[in-house]
DNA sequence: CTAGTATTGTGAAGGATTTCACAAGCCGTG
DNA sequence: CACGGCTTGTGAAATCCTTCACAATACTAG
């Protein structure tokens, strides 16, 4: 098959899938694509049309069931299993990160957190301990970490990541400013909080 | 004038500016929209027709004026002035934010810090002392904030959200995983971490 | 068992965005 | 000042994405 998938159907389906778990936890047994679509601010056509791009979940007449697909949209997005992820860079963003998204509890496992700064090194986070970057290639192959969650100052960035890649990381989530150059078959998400921020004050500008 | 500009022209925008930044620091002059695409990861016909929308900047032979290009991109995404930001929710991504994308640096002035809890009250960050978010109609008002940066959980979002909108906020930058209901005349952008993660898990989820 | 209501899955239409391709313009050099 | 090399700005074409519209289907009530 291997039908090419939009970035943003993708995005959808991760908004969908935490949707229908609120919906589940509230108990709900069944959704349509309308109401669905309403509580994430999309149309029900739109639901449909992501969600036949992989199969077909619904019963005509009735909608979806909600525990049912829920399990198809986590195999979809490849969450039938915890991903070992290692944070780089102990600081704000990483912090925020590990405590606010409650990554833990949503199939991403942190096996181990860097950093360079000799204070923070030995530290307690959660379960981890805070280890020295400099064992980043070892550690990283020993565990078999899959995902690095970049949260290093933009000079240090694209170093690491090469680093992290070569010790078999194959996907990045990159929050300094920086297209990082990737080597082939490696996975980039760019979080970009300015950029965020600038399309506001894009949407902004007129007035005042 | 007022077509429509896609998101994701703007959004391209912001990240030509970031890097013209980094020609200009590095002493560049002129740039041609092939050399600020291939930095950019896009072409060199997105970025003229990107930069088409909004007037002609460019010589043709000679390329774009680092410095003029600047000047006029951030005139497009409403960068001329500063903006008065309040930060609402002192915690880990509020931190993150405060320090991470050097945001005073950039236009954003974050005027006012609301926190719950009581014993980070009156606390100091920066330059700014945590409020009380009791206070938070009364200080929005006084100080004409304009952007409130919402890192609440995500149970107390709408409600401070309300509150923040009805003293005058006109844009929103949200991080809780819900979609916010605004009103008429405020914009939301949201940041979802998990989203991006997810997007991530999907793109590598064939292999291993 | 039939009629009525609800909702999916999907081809086709419509809209939006990106890419192409080239005339127009700028500058060097001789 | 004419020519060649380079690069912009922009219609037109191509591609991608969303919305529409409806046949197919499931259930309920009578």
């Amino acid at each position: 098959m291997s039908k090419k998938i939009s970035e943003s159907a993708v995005r959808r389906l991760s908004l969908y899938l935490r949707t229908l778990e609120e919906l589940d936890r509230a108990g709900h047994e069944t959704v349509s694509s309308g109401q669905l679509g309403f509580k994430c601010g999309t149309t029900a056509a739109q639901v449909r049309k992501d969600l036949s791009l992989f199969g077909s979940f619904g019963k005509r007449g009735l909608g979806y069931r909600v525990e049912e697909l829920i399990l198809a949209v986590r195999d979809i997005l490849g969450l039938t299993r915890p991903w070992r992820v290692a944070l780089i860079g102990a600081g704000r963003i990483g912090s925020a990160l590990f405590e606010y998204t409650g990554l833990g509890h949503r199939g991403f496992e942190v096996v181990a957190i860097f950093d360079c700064d000799p204070s923070k090194i030995g530290q307690e986070w959660g379960d981890s301990i805070i280890l020295d970057v400099a064992e980043l290639e070892r550690v990283v192959r020993e565990l078999d970490v899959e995902i690095a969650i970049l949260a290093v100052p933009v000079e240090a960035v694209q170093g690491v990541m090469d680093r992290a890649c070569r010790a078999g990381v194959r996907g990045v989530l990159n929050f300094a400013p920086l297209r990082l150059k990737v080597p082939e078959g490696v996975t980039v998400k760019d979080v970009n909080l300015v950029i965020e921020l600038e399309s506001l004050t894009f949407a902004l500008r007129q007035s005042r």
